[in-house]
DNA sequence: CGCCTGTCGGCTGTCGACACTTTGACGCTT
DNA sequence: AAGCGTCAAAGTGTCGACAGCCGACAGGCG
């Protein structure tokens, strides 16, 4: 894929204490022990987990930077809250990242690609069929990573990777995804054929249709969730 | 312009010494005593500046999301090197963003934010007779990031203001920009008669010309410069 | 009864200290 | 002479502790 010399070795998985912390504090948001708004208690954290605050503040950083945390001064650090504005301004900024993306793919050819694009896709129509719609979300998002980390462009990737979170929360706060779970699987086709044909424009317009279709039934789906609980 | 209330006294500025530290660290990158892939030590950075090292590592961090610095796991903080290659990631990166930053800033009506842009390119005009080239670079990123800024989506900024160390440090590397600095000051014109015209297409387009032209003479520049110091 | 003020608990921001890792240099072996 | 092992210095990772700040509650005044 990537032209580097030697990958021979793997580096070792060095303890990164910081890390696993972050892990397990994204955990409790995704298992919805911590909630969007919420405060994330760093002397609280730590203690729970045995450490010290040192290390559970860097990785309250890394979240932060991953942006599922955001920090104020003297207050500490929250739960990111999404809104439905903050939401389509992350859809956009996805559209016209993951067009340009597509569009390298199909002009840099996406024969080596092409394979884990279509095995998400595969796993988005399964786990619709199980019904499992959060493992669903991460198929769904993991396809498009996929795609922004196969164009090439280290820091498209880069982007995407600091509102992917921002999308996690929007897409399981929503519940059910779309009214036909499977649907949303089949939405991905007409990118990969793009893709597949090394047609630029065509991927570009097929993934521009899929995420803004997206955006509007998300969009107006978390409107009429505020609508209700605010 | 807002309906807050009343606006009877503004917020005292905080010490907030994180940030304090981190326009010093930014500011020795800048004069160049801190050059790229150089180390920071956070000891003898705070040794200097009479702190603890708890704030200057809160300062790194700060600066390593603004994509000044990047940290390598117990080795510290390092300033990004930027390669040719890394460069012209960043300009694909800011056509596509600034695009979609221009197109909906001619949608929206730009008239309040067109005196302001129109200001940065006057200064670039002073500041490429002053011949002061740094801080030509200076205005003309001041012209992208309001461009970012006024579009309404602060997505978009926020990804502007996470590339534009490293653009920075790209062109501040470089010494003289072009050949010719007034040129450059011109080139921005055609995006300023676009968004007055309100065309979003026409906008577009006339960023993503200026911008890739600007790509291609500073990776090419860059380029060269790497193969006589590599 | 409602608003403001004083007090209190908890928390973050900052600090100095200690252990482990990295790094560069020196000396030894082949 | 080149390479490996050892060692010391420097620096980061982590820790516990203290001061200042924030939010909440109770009490006083209009």
């Amino acid at each position: 894929m990537s032209d580097i010399e030697a990958p021979l070795f793997a580096p070792i998985p060095r303890d990164d204490l910081p890390q696993r912390i972050a892990r397990q504090l994204a955990d409790a948001v995704t298992a919805g022990r911590l909630r969007p708004g919420e405060r994330l208690s760093e002397s609280a954290a730590a203690r729970e987990m045995g450490v010290s605050r040192a290390p559970v503040r860097e990785a309250a950083r890394l979240l932060e930077s991953a942006g599922l945390l955001v920090s104020r001064p003297n207050r500490g650090f929250f739960v990111r809250s999404v809104s439905a504005t903050d939401l389509d301004a992350v859809y956009e900024l996805r559209i016209c990242i993951e067009a340009e993306a597509a569009a390298r793919l199909a002009r840099t050819g996406a024969a080596s690609a092409l394979p884990r694009l279509a095995a998400q896709i595969e796993r988005m129509r399964a786990l619709a069929d199980a019904g499992a719609h959060v493992e669903q979300v991460d198929a769904d998002l993991a396809f498009h990573r996929a795609l922004c980390a196969a164009c090439g462009n280290a820091r498209l990737l880069g982007v995407f990777d600091q509102i992917v979170w921002e999308m996690r929360l929007g897409l399981v706060l929503i519940g059910r995804l779309y009214d036909d779970a499977h649907l949303i699987a089949e939405t991905h086709l007409p990118v990969l054929a793009a893709l597949r044909a090394g047609d630029p424009a065509a991927a570009a317009a097929a993934i521009r249709f899929h995420i803004g279709a997206a955006r509007e039934a998300v969009v107006d789906r978390f409107r009429a969730l505020e609508g209700t609980t605010a």
